[in-house]
DNA sequence: TGCAATTAAATTGTAAACAATTTAATTTTA
DNA sequence: TAAAATTAAATTGTTTACAATTTAATTGCA
């Protein structure tokens, strides 16, 4: 077998295949005014209300060079606030607006949505999760 | 289950991993001067020598506003050539230069490389491959 | 205490991605 | 055959990613 031809990689289809998806969130993101990066950090701020920027980088796995400006977009979107630390004047806490928090509500049916559009049974979804936290877990730890 | 968790999502993986996957490329194909779009360019070209844009597009699933400017950098740094077909001038026709045809050599132990690096055995490999390929097989319909 | 090391964000610069539009060439069809 | 429709790349503009550096604050330790 041939490991140089792209259809026996097994990157390439992570590679399409995130960008399938993201491609599959845009028209359900698109009336709520979010890009997919922009919900992840949505995602995080419904359940933890406020974190620093590190701390949510942790969870994205994304630096402050990618963070800083996206934040700064959601800020001027009303969608959270950035402010300063008082005991730490290095860290950055991100929080919601009302209008952040509202959104919730109104994306709460896009996981089933997109989940429906991948056709996959129960079995086959836990199965593959399985693997991918697996995997994740394996390349996370070569950082 | 709080679908909105992100640890419940099958999503953020992909996105994720993705990622995690173009970063371990990162220092093999950093001594060939090369990034991950890239080398999957040279990857298609490798097997098929000449191809049109549209055709390189469908292989790896981008648009000319990502290969133009991305082909153009790769034709600056004497990888490729690019030049329009004689007989319907619409179609640029990209090709390897000397250079680029032998930079298959170098690049021949990437794949087990990187292989190694996601430390799967062949039987979770063949698994995980077959998997991703019928969900790129449901994202790619719904285009 | 005071200076070196560390840390957290921000900044700078480059390269994808991709929607939307434009340009130019080719086909279709009225 | 001539205008309309289609097609292939290129272009424009916005948003991610991320390496590398910078800035400012805090910690550690000599």
């Amino acid at each position: 077998m041939n490991q140089l031809k792209l259809e026996n990689q097994l990157c390439f289809p992570f590679y399409a295949i995130s960008r399938q998806i993201t491609a599959l969130y845009r028209p359900l993101l698109e009336p709520l005014d979010l890009t997919y990066p922009q919900y992840l950090v949505l995602l995080v701020l419904w359940e933890a209300k406020s974190l620093s920027v590190k701390d949510l980088g942790k969870k994205l796995l994304l630096d402050s060079g990618t963070l800083t400006p996206l934040l700064k977009r959601m800020e001027q979107d009303g969608l959270v606030i950035r402010q300063r630390d008082k005991a730490d004047e290095r860290v950055v806490f991100v929080s919601l607006t009302e209008k952040g928090i509202t959104l919730e509500n109104e994306a709460k049916d896009i996981p089933f949505k997109l989940a429906s559009c991948l056709a996959l049974s129960m079995e086959e979804f836990i199965n593959l999760k399985a693997q991918l936290d697996k995997l994740m877990e394996t390349t996370s730890a070569l950082k």
